[in-house]
DNA sequence: TTGTAGGCGTTATCAG
DNA sequence: CTGATAACGCCTACAA
């Protein structure tokens, strides 16, 4: 039992740790802080009496005084999918290296995401930067928000003021629709995706994806085959149901996401239907349970977006010239073949 | 285009709107927090101005000078696992209709478990309380926790100090069990669960339940039917394997996670077996793929468990005075019948 | 290398 | 009902 931990009940202050130390606030702001210009003795006798008083700095008045909040918000539209989760733990593990903190916002709905866009200047304050998955901004919307000094990453979307994170929807949808065609299928079914009119841009760029590559193989569009299955397990379900009432049904059925996917083939299965043979199934994602089902899908590295987005904020905060031309990373994408197509 | 946003490019403070408003900094700010003795005609105005200014408080500067961060953390050992996420989402929907704000930590493994227990007064003072789950705690941690003024809610471990939310593990375990039983297995497994070493307090709590389930049906104990499964579908994937390879394997097994249960599924299948027929398999949790793999499990509704810890700590930030004996919440279970057992 | 002191934007106390 | 005015705890030129 050493008790010699906790001071008097009340937080120590810079001044105690000064006053205990013998030297001036100053000298303790910058030996703690690991800034130049301090006595490697010094700092050491600092850095004891500080830990002797568990003393740390109140984050409160070093954000006032310094200007910046020391954390880091992020911002999605959804929170229990496998996608957001991984992605936010990716960030957070980055963030906890630079000891900052991360703010968790959730804008589920369109009514949310208005107020949050309205109320810019209350969130960006909150924080020192954004990252925000999805979240659709208008040109006028994005324009405020970067003349509000908002430092932005957008994940899923651009806009002419922020850096920007995203696949090549592009290449990996038609990577999965060439797949489907080179087994000889011509009659392709796709499963959209959208989540509470929240107006997802990546859905749109898959589905145009999609029909270049439907087009390009030579075989007609045929809007009865493009079904939306809101990202969900229910969704896939039911919209593969719909798909297999067609008078004409598809042979194969790209889904947007992997929950889609794997809602589709078990609709299927309650069916009696198996994939390939009846019905050929591709996903998108390449989550954990893509594997249980044998899913033939996209993947995509979420992790290594999540990180590569944490480090994107971190460099927007550090430097204090915004650079004219933001950057876009566009992340790797391929293609798992299994057994459902 | 109105124009009239945004001010001078730089945030207006609370003195800005004072003199816009031709009243004192303090009229300003009970104005707009809705404090009492203000003259409404005085209210609405200052109301007015601020919005025209698009003044929102610092909240560092508020912080410190009331003394209270104006955020509740969160703390979890992983993120992107489904019973994580899903909480983590119902607790932010609480907050969010308070106007707090969530700070995000994960605590994946022990050497940042001690990190953090260590530096408590550092993360304590971050936020006006803190949500953990299922983060181990000596007694002479939590009593320093305690001390150190911490207003904390834990979820799946139990201290003196602290408010708590919990399953009746015992009886939702024994749900499982006696279902087995019912069922006329004799010889049961189960899969048991820890991550990094982090010491969960739940698996635990489950294998207890389940060792007295057993003894309660007459049964014999046999520790060679206890295998540790990681809480992942590997981790249950191995441990079916490893159980299968017994000479005298089980004819029945418990997963303490859908995860877990849905990876033994799959060992089961990839070599012709099938539940119940082969082995009847338990799970817990009740997630998303559950249904989808036809498992039967142990439901427990973790929004519900996010909620009402976030309401708890809500309360406990409100309320100045520390009740004497702190809050213990039981959440229901209830036992899902499907198909694998 | 170290110290002094002004300020960061709000809240809260205490008069008026 | 309203207005001064100390804190709040730290950072950061500017001096020394």
């Amino acid at each position: 039992m050493t008790g010699q931990g906790d001071w008097l009940s009340k937080p120590a202050t810079i001044e105690d740790v000064a006053l205990a130390a013998g030297v001036s606030v100053a000298t303790v702001s910058r030996a703690l802080r690991n800034l130049p210009n301090v006595a490697p003795s010094t700092r050491e006798r600092v850095q004891q009496v500080a830990d002797q008083m568990s003393y740390v700095a109140n984050r409160a008045a070093s954000s006032l005084a310094a200007g910046r909040s020391g954390n880091i918000a992020v911002v999605v539209p959804v929170l229990d999918s496998w996608y957001f989760a991984k992605a936010v733990a990716g960030i957070e593990a980055v963030l906890k290296e630079s000891n900052i903190d991360l703010l968790l916002y959730a804008v589920t709905n369109e009514a949310e995401r208005r107020r949050f866009v309205a109320d810019r200047s209350e969130w960006i304050r909150r924080s020192d930067g954004l990252i925000m998955f999805d979240i659709r901004l208008s040109a006028q919307e994005s324009e405020r928000l970067a003349s509000s000094g908002a430092r932005i990453v957008t994940i899923g979307t651009e806009s002419p003021e922020f850096p920007s994170l995203m696949l090549d929807e592009i290449s990996a949808t038609r990577a999965a629709v060439d797949h489907l065609v080179a087994s000889g299928h011509t009659r392709i079914g796709v499963i959209t995706g959208d989540a509470d009119g929240l107006g997802f841009r990546v859905p749109i760029l898959r589905l145009t994806a999609f029909q270049s590559g439907i087009e390009a193989a030579g075989l007609g569009l045929h809007p009865e085959l493009e079904r939306p299955g809101g990202f969900s397990i229910d969704g896939g379900r039911e919209a593969m149901a719909e798909l297999l009432k067609l008078e004409n049904p598809p042979t194969a059925v790209f889904a947007m996401s992997d929950e889609m996917a794997v809602g589709a083939l078990d609709h299927m299965r309650r069916n009696g239907l198996t994939a390939p043979d009846d019905v050929a199934v591709v996903g998108f994602d390449d989550n954990d349970i893509a594997e249980l089902f044998d899913l033939t899908t996209v993947r995509q590295d979420v992790d290594h977006i999540g990180v590569t987005a944490a480090r994107l904020v971190l460099g927007l905060v550090e430097q204090t010239s915004t650079p004219s031309e933001p950057e876009r990373v566009i992340c790797p994408t391929s293609l798992v073949r299994r057994g459902t197509a």
